[in-house]
DNA sequence: TCTACAATTTAGCCATGACTAAAAACTACT
DNA sequence: AGTAGTTTTTAGTCATGGCTAAATTGTAGA
């Protein structure tokens, strides 16, 4: 129950204040301006509810708020943030290799395990996966101290045709999108060919387990793959 | 997310709520009577917070309330009771066997799992641990149909002295009691040896693997055995 | 620079569910 | 039956954190 980051925090933190720094931070790393419209849309509630949340978690010291500006994490705010990310990729896993439960439904799940585990229990669910370095979308998990890495690959959309790649990340948490990319055979560390490229955006067409399959650009964009070659 | 019982109720039931429901199981399933406070001070909460809860819960028809009287739960209090409770036997169960946490830190963890754990994941976890019938304290686990088992055995206070007797159940989930437990070596399943029951509620002599450990009385009522030859 | 439109904030409302203090109702003893 | 003491309920307060609607502010194009 007693979270690490509560030595630094003065009153408790609901599962929603939470859930707004972790957004906060998600929106940030993907270079986005954290702008109330964006950070309200992100979360699902009013832009109202946003501010009023943003200022309140200003208060506390996690937040840099000035009205009318992108908002952003203060050095605690960050901390907690990254803690409650461990927590999620760390669920996300678990439940992904020791209960089988799909890659496509461990987000929704972890979602709201990642509020109420222990340090106790986080700790002993790292031990038990070997203390991994990333989830089942290939995202990275920050380590205990707030350290996260930075993920190899490139966007399938960018690579080259005629050549072998291996799944090292999907960019999306959408239920739909990863059960289909499931169907296909493509799951994180799959290998796949690139067949062809259809230039001004258009489909590509990959090859996964000696079948060929047409993707979305949008969607091959949120492949991430290395060489099949590479480690 | 979605519960079993969400079918059965209109609002949604807050953690709060379940805990309410399960504290009237328990206490019933118990022998007492419900009285508001025996239930207030069960769930650490005023008298007049539990009135207030209890009438809430009596008009979405999951507690039968009467002023004054002890409440008791109606069919449907009772079936989210048992889902709620099966949760929380099944997480106990599951962390000490999945993840080693210790029998004595259990609870504490699954009293905030067992609120926002899915459907699929309780069948998941039912599944991976073979639908077991006990938890790690012994306490049956109901099925997911509602139905819950008795369990054998009689308390060590009532056991002969100069006998052999098998740990099934301990009465109790306080941490620091648990802890003593497993110092002597006692958890489930564990053999032990009567070797004298002093009278007027004295203290009891166990032998645990060679080793003569002295309980005081109200420890041995809180200790469920059967006889060791016995299944 | 003015203006229209979008984004943001403010103001005020509401449900929830805890609390304390006071009133009311039960129980048991004389 | 009357009364003291205990239990329960009521009344009223507060914090939280969503919401809508209105006011304000910022921005980009004419
Ligand atoms: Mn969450
Ligand atoms: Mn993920
Ligand atoms: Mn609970
Ligand atoms: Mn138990």
């Amino acid at each position: 129950m007693t979270k690490n980051y509560s030595s630094e925090i003065a009153s408790p933190l609901s599962s929603n204040h939470e859930d707004y720094l972790k957004a906060i931070y998600i929106l940030e790393a993907r270079g986005e301006q954290v702008t109330n419209s964006v950070l309200s849309e992100y979360i699902g509630f009013t832009p109202a509810s946003a501010t009023n949340m943003v200022k309140k978690l200003s208060q506390m010291d996690l937040v840099i708020y000035r009205p009318h500006q992108a908002v952003s994490l203060t050095p605690t705010g960050r901390r907690v943030a990254l803690e409650i990310l461990r927590h999620h990729r760390l669920l996300e896993l678990f439940l992904h290799k020791t209960l089988d439960i799909p890659w496509d439904s461990v987000h929704e799940e972890a979602e709201r395990l990642e509020h109420v585990i222990s340090e106790a229990l986080e700790d002993a669910i790292a031990a038990s996966l070997g203390y991994p370095k990333v989830d089942p979308h290939g995202d990275p998990i920050p380590t205990k101290t707030g350290e996260i890495g930075h993920t190899p690959g490139h966007p399938l959309s960018q690579a080259k045709a005629g050549r072998a790649y291996r799944l090292v990340r999907v960019l999306s948490q959408e239920k739909e999108r990863l059960a289909y990319l499931g169907r296909l055979g493509l799951s994180l560390n799959v290998e796949l060919f690139l067949r062809e490229q259809a230039p001004f955006d258009g489909p590509v067409l990959v090859e996964v387990a000696g079948v060929e399959h047409a993707l979305a650009a949008e969607m091959a964009a949120l492949l991430q793959v290395v060489p099949a070659s590479a480690k």
